[in-house]
DNA sequence: CCGTATCCCCGGGGATACTG
DNA sequence: CAGTATCCCCGGGGATACGG
């Protein structure tokens, strides 16, 4: 409970935290990630259609992002009209631990602040 | 390295890795947390000299938020002129997992990126 | 279908000064 | 010391239309 492993590289983890914040924290990148997560590959308009709210300058923003970041892997199908598909890469997936874990944080989270 | 326990629950996992990352986000929260972790409590004006950047009015709306959602416990002190101590919670202090693991990724992360 | 381009508005957030 | 108040600017991001 206490936080003495924070002592000696403070400065460098807290850069650290900081760079998967600036990856993740995009309005809408979580829900992206999980979308393409949940159906293992997905095309632009189903990720569209999956995230309620959602624009597709914002979309093709986020998701060109992700891939910079290596992330996703975007794939264009040879087809008639164009199809791409997103997926998770394997950087991408060493995500689903952390995502997990919020996850489960933000329903104890919620359970502390709306009163159990 | 598969999605399949998303199945069951996806919108709803969904809807509380975003809550989550709605509380943590914040431009400054994370290095917030840290600074107060790190030195188990800490002041205002402490805080302010921590983190590089951040303005007296940023750091009192965040600290404000991250009050509001239990993260961190604010006292004032009865000396002259008034001290503020900031700690964190149980249920900021259950963040720390997690905040490791953030910086763990954040560490691959980067190497990944700037090519090992 | 998969985006890009354009327009436009609102609020996040910096700088600075002020109060208890 | 620990904030609040005010001013002000810039860019995030929505709506819409267009291009390959």
């Amino acid at each position: 409970m206490e936080c003495k492993n924070f002592e000696q590289n403070y400065k460098k983890e807290m850069r650290a935290v900081q760079d998967s914040m600036d990856v993740l924290s995009g309005k809408w990148k979580i829900s992206i990630l999980s979308s393409i997560c949940f159906y293992s590959k997905r095309r632009f308009s189903d990720i569209l259609s999956d995230i309620e709210g959602i624009s597709n300058k914002m979309l093709s923003k986020e998701l060109k992002e992700l891939e910079l970041n290596k992330l996703i892997k975007r794939t264009v199908m040879d087809t008639q009209p164009v199809t791409v598909l997103y997926e998770l890469t394997k950087h991408g997936l060493s995500l689903k631990t952390i995502i997990e874990e919020l996850t489960d944080w933000g329903i104890r989270h919620r359970k502390e602040i709306t009163g159990r």
